[in-house]
DNA sequence: AACTCCTTCAACCGCGTGCGA
DNA sequence: ATCGCACGCGGTTGAAGGAGT
């Protein structure tokens, strides 16, 4: 006894769709909006599957889609999305606006995974590569991203530092003998579900409201929330959100409320 | 030119979740 | 409390096209 199946299958094309049922499903859509995905086949005149022609509207047919390359800015963005997200991939196309999770996921899994491990990152868990080899235990009383991706990266004890650089609100660290290491990176989540902030330069001007830790609002309390900043109400959390006006956790300059339960942006 | 291998990405599939009956 | 439906998500697949030999 399995699930029953969302559609007909025999009567049901499959595959690649044609420019007639596009225009089809864009000219229906238009008319009638979006939902109602299981009986828009039927309506539209589609031998598809709703599920199908939902995934076709999202990711491919929706006027506000933007097409072409993902840009530099997108890149680490999407970077600094997955090491607090994981595969969220949903919730980082909601932070990249004409971006689909699926075009998203590709993209990670063709361009990004390459880029990461070129720079000696795993992508899985965003820890420097030669790390995640020797340090694969998670600490007791710790809920890590790791699978989802986070990690603090101890520090090599006898490298020589020649240069920093600052990526991702991660700082890499270039060795004298050209290896690069990701010295703190992706903050790890405890039992208290804070996200600990961090290093940053002085350079990293929009990652400042950084430093300090970030709660994700889930204490029982106000009272028990430290993470409130008492004489600044234009920054930290209180009842799950954080107002600012300045820079959010993940760099962005905002302006509304972030929700930390539903991960949204409430608008001012 | 012909073939194989690799890469990309649209589409499919199964499962989890929310919600109303 | 339970069930079924609809929707959304993330993992996977496979066709198409490009690169390499």
């Amino acid at each position: 006894m399995g699930r029953s199946p969302c559609c007909e299958k025999a009567h049901t094309n499959k595959g690649a769709w044609t420019k007639e049922e596009d225009d089809r499903l864009i000219s229906y859509i238009r008319a009638h909006g979006e939902g109602s995905w299981r009986s828009l086949p039927k309506a539209a005149g589609l031998l598809r599957c709703g599920k199908s022609c939902r995934l076709r509207w999202i990711n491919y047919l929706r006027p506000d889609l933007k097409r072409g390359n993902f840009t530099e800015e997108e890149d680490e963005v999407i970077i600094k999305l997955h090491s607090l997200l994981g595969n969220k991939w949903s919730l980082i196309a909601g932070r990249l606006p004409g971006r689909t999770d699926n075009e998203i996921k590709n993209y990670w899994n063709t361009h990004i995974r390459r880029k990461l491990m070129s720079r000696g990152i795993d992508p899985a868990t965003h820890r420097s590569l030669n790390d995640a080899a020797q340090n694969d235990q998670v600490q007791p009383n710790t809920i890590s991203f790791a699978s989802s991706a986070s990690a603090v990266v101890k520090q090599e004890q006898d490298t020589s530092i020649t240069s920093k650089s600052s990526t991702f609100g991660g700082v890499m660290e270039n060795n004298k003998d050209g290896k690069r290491t990701m010295l703190e990176h992706c903050p790890d989540l405890n039992l208290e579900l804070t996200i600990s902030p961090p290093r940053l330069n002085e350079s990293d001007e929009p990652f400042k409201n950084l430093e300090r830790s970030l709660c994700f609002g889930l204490q029982n309390s106000n009272k028990d929330c430290n993470c409130v900043d008492g004489n600044n109400t234009s920054s930290g959390i209180r009842n799950n959100t954080t107002a600012t006006s300045s820079y959010d956790f993940l760099g962005f300059k905002n302006t509304g409320v972030w929700d930390y339960r539903r991960l949204e942006m409430k608008l001012n």
